[in-house]
DNA sequence: CGCCAAGTTGAGACCTTTCAAACGCTGTGG
DNA sequence: CCACAGCGTTTGAAAGGTCTCAACTTGGCG
């Protein structure tokens, strides 16, 4: 049995069901897609797979077979080195590729995390490449957009306290779960403080007080892993204030 | 694959006038290409561009119309926020392309500045697509192997000490030098303190520092921009005994 | 020849880390 | 059903690594 939040029957959620990457909004009456490759491969017969919380899609150095597209749920990716230092290199939902980064060798460069119930559809790369005009360009899309999403973050982790940090993370969530038709008022983080701090470049103990803080100032109202954001122009005033580092 | 021992006589650079990323070794006698675009492109008749250290290839916002191979000299790209907070995103030298994480919008997502003489040739990119079988496979690959690199930097950056960084930048760069050709003992910095700061999250006086604690190890002797290494090895255990961070 | 940008070095302050302890959930087993 | 174990979170206090501010040096260039 998976022990992520309860589900009777049907352990997934196909695009809302009770925890979820956020509390639901609506049905999601619209494409909802961040790539664009959704709607692309939509009418597709594509191999589904379901994950529990904990469990790897794929790790570093296995053979890379196919990508997969976030269909529900909630991954990390991270990456490590020989000595054993590990980075989360982003947090992905639903629309989000996974494997893309190792498009051009043969076997993954990060690990693949679910840390939710999840389900993604797994994509051949080759045949979708050969018999779809517009996948490759798709993809070539991504990756760039996956650069400069990655630049942001090394900009904020370079210039940003961090508060300022953490508030960015809330936001940067907030956003892309309204986005995806979820409510950008109230966050469940999927991830531990350990992760969060891994991928801010924190101390997990600095990212409990930078949430506690916050809470004090009555910006968020923080109840374990849920978030609620009180007061989100409040929060976007602590990053624009940034004048100097730290 | 290179060979790097034998050193010819000249000090300074092959196809460009005055300083370059590295003293010369030799007149790259076989392709010098990391991304592989390079030959693929070699017969065609490219437009050039040479540029002065300082000057600016493009900059963020910029319609975007072409890509930029570097053949000679040293840049730097740089993303800013709207609040004006700046980071260096990369170093880039022979054979790196400019402008590819804007593939797939219609302006420049960075600057590029050329610290050095630098030359470029210019690849229109639709043209190139359409006309080379090749071409945008490799594009993609160098976008996978960019997402991987900065992924890398990221890791350095969250788990790293500012010496420790700092050191990683050094052998980093020795090792791309090494590839094109250069010599890998003697380094030509063509950045400031603070854009190494900058890059590596660091305060231009830390960077410093660092410097002159490593030199006073023994492994390294700085004379300003240049800096030569003493003893890599020495400088690859400094990072290998890296188990927690900071 | 003097100005100016870039680099070096010092000393103190500050933010974040480190180490420790306590608390709250959640699943397990008696 | 409840006690217990284990993990994740919170909070405190102290240590430490960088940052900040400031002065001084060096080399390049008009």
């Amino acid at each position: 049995m998976l022990h992520s939040s309860s589900q009777a029957a049907e352990p997934i959620a196909p695009s809302v069901e009770s925890g979820f990457a956020g509390t639901v909004r609506l049905p999601s009456p619209r494409p909802v897609c961040a790539t664009g490759i959704e709607n692309l491969v939509r009418a597709l017969p594509l191999q589904r797979r379901r994950l529990r919380a904990k469990q790897y899609l794929f790790r570093a150095g296995q053979r890379r077979q196919s990508l997969f597209l976030i269909h529900a749920g909630f991954f990390k990716t991270c990456v490590l080195s020989e000595d054993g230092r590990e980075k989360i290199t982003g947090f992905r939902l639903r629309g989000d590729l996974l494997g893309l980064d190792s498009l051009d060798i043969a076997h993954y460069a990060c690990d693949a995390v679910a840390l939710d119930v999840s389900e993604v559809r797994e994509l051949p790369y080759q045949q979708l490449r050969d018999s779809l005009p517009d996948f490759q360009d798709r993809l070539t899309a991504v990756l760039a957009s996956e650069i400069r999403r990655d630049w942001g973050w090394m900009l904020a982790i370079g210039t940003l306290s961090a508060e300022q940090r953490v508030v960015a993370f809330l936001l940067d969530l907030a956003a892309r779960l309204d986005g995806l038709g979820f409510s950008p008022q109230r966050l469940m983080l999927r991830m531990t403080r350990a992760d969060l701090g891994n991928f801010l470049a924190l101390q997990l103990e600095t990212v409990t007080r930078a949430l506690s803080h916050l809470q004090a100032q009555g910006l968020i109202d923080v109840a374990r892993r849920e978030i609620r954001l009180v007061d989100p122009a409040g929060l976007r005033a602590l990053l624009d204030t940034s004048r100097t580092l730290h």
